[in-house]
DNA sequence: TTGAAAGCGATACCAA
DNA sequence: TTGGTATCGCTTTCAA
């Protein structure tokens, strides 16, 4: 492999020029820089990742912490992943993919050795125990997800409280007025990540706010599940025209269970989904929903992160504003 | 930060003595020992990523291209990836995500640049375009999926044509004579990973020298595409009492469909399904299945890598064998 | 506009 | 069993 030396020699120039000629950071005579790129390309040089991050100080690397589980939301979480290893690669840097499960001491590693610039995590928990570990570190990070005390450390995600706002409002001005919320398992509020609870807030407020009767009901996210879950609606909030589901994988059994059970979508019922477009579109019947735009929400980290390394100023909280986007699951209530 | 130079001072002994407590290469007394990593708890030492990179020419980073779009089997892709970070932290290696899209750029961009040891590769095709750029990089490969022309890379993956014969000898012990295949859609055998028509090969060769009656159909994974196939398969190979299903997102719909049309599962049809323990187990009725084991597969592929690092011997090319495991969808033909 | 040279922080060879 | 030190390949300051 040739070095930062050899294209130097064979340019006839010194090896800083052809560093300034790599960086740009210096003005270089059209003519040098021709000659250097003429003698880069032809040996095929390589700049050194290792010898760059130690001269430099940075390695153009960003950690992104996903949670490898298979009890969250495989494909939402691979949305995310795309997202960020593009946008990285589009402000020429790479990702370094870490588990969740190394916990602390998995960011403690790639950090204090200096494998990274910044972090990005996801699957952020109420009461996370790594932010305080992260305030300590000397590269900046991201949240995808919003903790209770973010203090200190920049957050990205959707608006789910506008998120149900907006669902509500929409179902409202098809002149429904009783609408329950099929939200996650018990497990998802359980286990702390905000989202859940976020949608909940929203889902509460907007309901008084417009001045709905509604119920809120966690669902398991199999046939089981949602079968209680309906019956418990059908029991507690009697002639609920709408729902608002709040449970991707829940989706496919509810529409199901509807069909067995006669009641046709949007004539009987109508449902607005909180779920990534591509889901939204590929159920039997088109769905209006609010999108989870995981691929916005990951780009945007990667900008917070990039501004943060460059000293730009960024607002500590962000959250992208909800989209509603009409298909054909709601029509006014019979 | 501290460095090796501070703690080397703080414990009264040398830079090398210091690193050589790290690495383990050369013995140290047990009082030096000591003394070195009481210095090195103190102080919060953490060996520079960059700085052992170029010294000792090992990143100690696994790269790993994964197809990151939405096409392709996600919480398959999303095991595989879970399995090689896992079975990477267990060798002291972390992973550095790409993604296909970056294409043979991507490769030769972290391995010339010396951002990585060696490199993983998922979703690989029948006629690679990257092999040839693969066989160019010094750091060694490792393919999940098998080329055509492996020559010179290592391979691992299930033994796909020997999980098709388990399939139809199981259902073939039961008594079933007439046996469909619901394969893989049209556009899985397009793209040209092999998985399927190798799954396909040995169908057929097992159909015959089971001396069965088969047929094999490809299958959109969605409720017209399953209905369409069935129909098929219902005109060509009438009486068909077993199904084999090669395409794990068919499952559900083809169970619905079964069930709408009053097919009762295993009574009047058997199905054994190819997929991950975990989508077997939960469907409706938890199904016999020949498991696709992403996690061995991954920590497979880690392996090989890491025994090709340093020098030991390796079979350039490995199919695990297939397991079956018997749950509730097949019994006898009536 | 360019060059010279001092680091960056480890590893590993050569000595003792 | 340990120390000294050249070396890895690049960046960046200081000088010209």
């Amino acid at each position: 492999m040739p070095t930062i030396n050899d294209v130097a020699r064979a340019a006839g120039v010194s090896p800083s020029t052809v560093s300034y000629v790599l960086s740009g950071r210096r003005p270089i005579s059209a003519q040098t820089r021709e000659r250097v790129q003429a003698a880069i390309a032809e040996l095929g040089f390589h700049p050194h990742a290792g010898a760059r991050a130690l001269a430099s100080s940075k390695t153009n690397v960003l950690a992104l912490v996903a949670p490898l589980r298979l009890d969250v939301n495989v494909p939402v979480i691979m949305q995310f992943a795309t997202a960020v290893v593009t946008a990285s690669r589009t402000h020429n840097h790479d990702v370094l993919l870490l588990t969740k499960d190394e916990g602390t001491a998995g960011l403690e590693r790639v950090a204090n050795s200096t494998m990274v610039d910044a972090l990005i995590l996801m699957d952020v928990e109420r009461e996370d125990v790594r932010l305080p570990a992260l305030r300590r570190l000397k590269q900046p990070s991201v949240l995808i997800g919003l903790p209770n005390d973010p203090l200190g450390i920049a957050c990205v995600d959707l608006d789910f409280a506008a998120a149900a706002g907006e669902a509500l409002r929409h179902l409202a001005w098809h002149g429904h007025r009783k609408i329950a919320l099929v939200g996650p398992s018990p497990a998802v509020y359980r286990r702390g990540t905000t989202y859940a609870e976020r949608f909940l807030t929203g889902f509460t407020e907007a309901s008084e706010s417009l001045g709905l009767r509604t119920l809120a009901h966690p669902c398991e996210p199999d046939v089981e599940g949602v079968r209680a879950c309906l019956d418990d609606i059908d029991a507690q909030l009697p002639g609920a025209t709408a729902l608002v589901v709040h449970n991707e994988e829940s989706l496919r059994p509810l529409l199901d269970l509807l069909r067995a059970r006669g009641k046709r979508v949007p004539e009987d019922i109508s449902i607005v989904a909180i779920c990534p477009r591509d889901v939204a579109i590929n159920m039997p019947l088109p769905l209006t929903s609010v999108d989870i735009p995981a691929h916005d929400v990951g780009g945007l980290a990667v900008e917070t992160a990039m501004r943060l390394l460059d000293g730009r100023s960024i607002e500590s909280v962000r959250l992208l504003p909800p989209t509603l986007v009409e298909r054909e699951s709601c029509s006014p209530p019979r």
